[in-house]
DNA sequence: GCCGTTTTCGGCCCGACTGTTTTCAGTCG
């Protein structure tokens, strides 16, 4: 099985070849192809078998065949191949550098024979860089100080990683002087998983002390550039930051902007040209006339379609279903009553269970389900059959103590090799609600990991799975599993996947959470709590939940204590 | 190479900032 990732690495290797061969048009459209085909959540290869690729989005005949000869080649492109043999150049690499994009790599290549970073670094550092013509002492200093940055910040940041630093920056700009509008925009307000850098928008009637502040700010490692409406700093150990002042009659159109994706703003720029209209930073214009840029509200009304929560504009279908006045209603945080997925002291927990019942309560949630770990999860200290039932005990003598707030008695028991859980029957029968998760095994193939997971959603006492794919963002990619056959299983027995999360996890990702919710399958967002201040995490769950086109409605913990407990206790 | 509210050819998003130019190309988002 070739990866949708690997599929869309060699495209996107072909389209910066080609790009510094100075082809023209064709490196789009193969980048958009690679974009539609990373972010696509069913297995382009069952596309191919199917023989559909032409009918993906920026997909046509010429890249169909080549996205086959990758399928038959197991991930091997002897069209790439033959380009990287006239043009041996790592252009990922080189165009990571700040400041170095197709012309000067090429010119790069061309004088002195630089490839990679490490020719990049050696030829800056001997001083050759400078002495080309149309080049100078700046731009090797900026090359140097870009391979630098580019090494560091390989792999991007976390959402949760990013949220605080640009709520500091926000902070600090404020009492730096008085701000009307201010607000994150870019890959942050779309809620991405992971964030590349940091936009921040302001309106002010003190452009210069605010440009000022930023550029001198404690986190500031150093300015990369600075002008009178757009500075860019690198946050120590971190990623860059932007900062743009607008004047407040153009707040919408340039949080709109800002805000993008990129193939988002592309889409609506090309209707806005349809209508006759032009869309940029500045508004929306029918020939000089600017008709919109007030609110982000009017922009999309003026085109002729609904408001596009930030989180949906990823040019995957939303603007046609905006257009239809089709979107979904999406969920919010406050729409969840309950959290399904907690730990205690009992086993790998750092707090008892009236603590974290207490957290919860003071979080703004009417129950949770206490879901220690189970006896083969040595490392966690998992419960015997014994052990929960004394748990058991303590949960009967805690209710008193909660005021309306409910625990429900549940586990996070272990799918073992052939799919079976680590708990007795006997035990099983014993809980309210019964999560399942693998913790062991996680290189299993696709097959395996499928059938272990059908096999446990099988179960009768099983109601949901947790954190589905087994994925560390940035630390491992989890195991392969065939959705469809899950979402089958599910759709069969009535049970629910799980959304972890856990910063690091956030399990199931927001492609599959789509596939979920189009086919009618039950979510679990769930905190996978091991700490009392864990439960903002479900933010983050809520979020990716958005993006996956979730509603109310899809999810189980928006119910009551009591439904879930009557939901789950119709699967025995 | 892809695509269609200008539909099978002729387009393909738009503007700010920088360095090295001495009027603009390259890069970025």
């Amino acid at each position: 099985m070739t990866s949708n990732q690997e599929i869309a690495d060699v495209l996107y290797q072909i389209a910066d070849l080609m790009e510094m061969q100075e082809v023209a048009f064709k490196p789009q459209a193969y980048r958009r192809a690679a974009q539609t085909i990373e972010s696509w959540s069913e297995e382009v290869e069952e596309v191919a078998k199917r023989g559909e690729l032409e009918e993906l989005p920026g997909i046509g005949k010429g890249i169909a065949e080549h996205i086959n000869e990758i399928i038959l080649n197991n991930g091997r492109s002897p069209y790439l191949e033959k380009l990287k043999k006239s043009l041996p150049i790592k252009a990922d690499e080189l165009f990571a550098v700040e400041g170095l994009g197709p012309k000067r790599a090429m010119m790069l290549y061309n004088k002195l024979k630089v490839t990679d970073l490490a020719s990049l670094e050696k030829a800056a550092r001997t001083g050759k860089i400078a002495r080309l013509e149309h080049f100078g002492e700046t731009t090797q200093e900026k090359i140097l100080a870009g391979i630098e940055f580019a090494r560091r910040s390989k792999g991007r940041m976390l959402l949760s990683q990013a949220l605080p630093i640009a709520e500091r920056i926000i902070a600090t700009l404020k009492k730096a002087g008085p701000v009307s509008n201010i607000a994150y925009a870019g890959s942050l307000r779309r809620k991405s998983t992971t964030i590349g850098d940091i936009d921040i928008l302001v309106t002010t009637k003190k452009p210069k002390e605010l440009m000022a502040a930023f550029v001198d700010m404690k986190e500031a490692a150093r300015t990369v550039v600075t002008g009178p409406t757009k500075s860019t700093i690198e946050i120590r150990n971190g990623p860059h930051a932007d900062l743009r002042v607008l004047d407040p009659s153009q707040w919408g159109s340039a949080l709109q902007y800002f805000t993008g994706s990129k193939n988002h703003n592309i889409a609506l720029r090309r209707i806005a040209i349809a209508k006759g209209y032009k869309l940029s930073e500045y508004g929306l214009f029918k020939g000089s006339k600017n008709v919109a840029s007030k609110t982000e509200e009017e922009i999309y009304r003026k085109l002729g379609m609904d408001y596009i929560e930030p989180e949906l504009r990823e040019d995957t279908g939303e603007i046609k279903a905006a257009q239809d006045r089709k979107l979904p209603k999406l969920i919010g945080r406050s729409d969840l009553r309950g959290d399904l997925h907690t730990h205690s002291t009992w086993s790998d927990g750092t707090a008892s269970i009236i603590e974290m019942a207490q957290a919860a309560k003071s979080y703004g949630l009417d129950y949770i389900a206490l879901t220690d770990h189970t006896e083969k999860l040595k490392i966690a200290n998992g419960l015997t059959p014994q052990r929960f039932e004394k748990q058991a005990a303590e949960l009967r003598g805690l209710s008193k103590k909660l005021g309306g707030f409910q625990i429900l008695h549940g586990c996070e028991l272990n799918i073992m090799e052939d799919g079976t859980p680590d708990v007795p029957e006997a035990t099983l029968k014993r809980f309210d609600i019964v999560v399942a998760s693998i913790h062991m095994g996680l290189t299993n193939d696709r097959a395996r990991a499928t059938k272990r997971l059908v096999n446990a959603i099988s179960n009768p006492h099983i109601d949901v799975i947790g954190h589905p794919t087994g994925r560390l963002i940035g630390k491992r990619p989890g195991y392969e599993i065939d959705l469809d056959a899950v979402i089958d299983a599910c759709k069969e027995h009535d049970k629910a996947l799980e959304i972890d999360s856990q910063p690091e996890r956030i399990d199931l990702d927001f492609g599959m959470v789509r596939e979920c919710v189009k086919r009618g399958v039950r979510l679990s967002i769930s905190s996978d709590s091991h700490t009392t201040d864990s439960f903002h995490f479900l933010e983050l769950g809520v979020s990716n939940a958005r993006r996956g086109w979730c509603e109310k409605k899809d999810v189980l913990n928006t119910t009551s204590a009591e439904k879930v407990k009557e939901w789950a206790r119709k699967h025995e």
